[in-house]
DNA sequence: TGTACTGCTGACACTAATGTAAACAGTAAC
DNA sequence: GTTACTGTTTACATTAGTGTCAGCAGTACA
């Protein structure tokens, strides 16, 4: 990435990509500023300087700012969404949480995506969804899926469906929150920190195993 | 709020307060907008329009708007720090695991701590500790002060001490990604929320009594 | 009542970021 | 090659947001 010798547009020979190329080679960037340097990092300046471009031609793409913002929302659910989709194919055995778990934490961490779906929530009062997606329906019908799934596996009643439910929530609203802020949180310092993240993440995905597929725990 | 008659400054009758009230109204102001409309409201502005004064005010008191915003930071983790203690002065039993979740859950929740914290994480590379204050050593200082707490009631061993850990950091991290993200996961619509809410909490508090103090849990 | 202190304001300078328009330049089709 | 299409650029307009400065105006204290 950026080694391009023209800083401020490129005035050199030309580069000409593909609709499709350019356009993930801007939204790549935006989403790596954002994680390195947080919401206000993301302007098109820095964001053309960094895919090599001039900054009207992320204006072309997306037609606006906000419009290279939605685009870049609806790319993350799309992401998401299809990586809980993927999970749940190769799903199989209980024992699993752990592996669940741990990709659950590597999508939020991969790419800054939990600072995206972050800033995607400190913006949702007045912001609406990207071009006929609503994220909040599409993130309870992932809910409903995995609690779908596992009441199929585990044959349970409906009266545990809450806790199943309330078990899914948590595994979601930890890993997002461990990767926005599990590093502050984490005694350890230095190269100790990933073994004990992933100590960590697979406590607790024995912890909800545990109490998921144990119903006696669930009404005491 | 902004009850005040003259937009873009105040040009009625004077009003004028102590640096240290003019301080907090400000910082109350800002803390509201970035919860309403996240970090891109901050604009000093913005800030002085709602409080009802001009905005070189704020450059007065606050230096710059990086020192608005180090003020911000200050205040949320001399907050947060502050309840945590009160919790532990307050904290006997071992069943009040379910107020000290809900506690921490109102924390994160009133006047959007979680949303400035979340902030304040996603400008962490670049983004240095308010006037000698190194807020990561805090949480972790918090987090210890937590877990010699438990230690002391419980009279466990040292090798339990990371499951402890495990248990006080699950409960941060997800009472955090609860308050930004748990809207979106629930999936109930309206005014049942709110109990659904209170009742994953109780959910998980129950959750982490179980397994905190009950020591045989934690190596099978 | 006057004087000092300081919170506060209006007007302005400056920078930076978004957005616009017209023209340039790869690329493929004919 | 010539043409059409479209990704791309340079130059410019516009706006908005931060910061500066000199002076105004509460408030307390003598």
């Amino acid at each position: 990435m950026s080694e391009n010798k023209n800083p401020g547009g490129a005035s050199g020979p030309r580069r000409r990509r593909s609709a499709e190329v350019a356009r993930k080679e801007i939204l790549d960037a935006a989403q790596r500023l954002l994680a390195q340097g947080g919401p206000e990092a993301i302007r098109l300046q820095e964001i053309a300087r960094d895919v090599g471009i001039a900054h009207p031609t992320i204006l072309h793409h997306f037609g606006s700012r906000d419009g290279l913002i939605q685009a870049l929302d609806a790319r993350a659910i799309h992401a998401l969404s299809d990586d809980v989709a993927a999970m749940l194919q190769s799903e199989q055995a209980e024992d699993s949480g752990i592996e669940l778990l741990e990709r659950l934490a590597h999508t939020m961490d991969a790419q800054g995506l939990a600072r995206l779906i972050a800033w995607w929530a400190m913006r949702e009062p007045d912001t609406r969804a990207p071009e006929g997606i609503d994220p909040a329906a599409l993130v309870r019908n992932i809910s409903r899926l995995i609690c779908d799934q596992l009441e199929n596996e585990t044959t349970r009643g409906a009266e545990d469906a809450e806790a199943v439910s309330f078990g899914v929530r948590l595994a979601v609203v930890a890993m997002f929150g461990d990767a926005l802020i599990g590093d502050v949180m984490s005694p350890v310092r230095g190269d100790e920190r990933d073994a004990e993240r992933q100590r960590f993440h697979a406590w607790l995905a024995e912890l909800l195993v545990e109490r998921i597929t144990d119903p006696a725990k669930n009404d005491p």
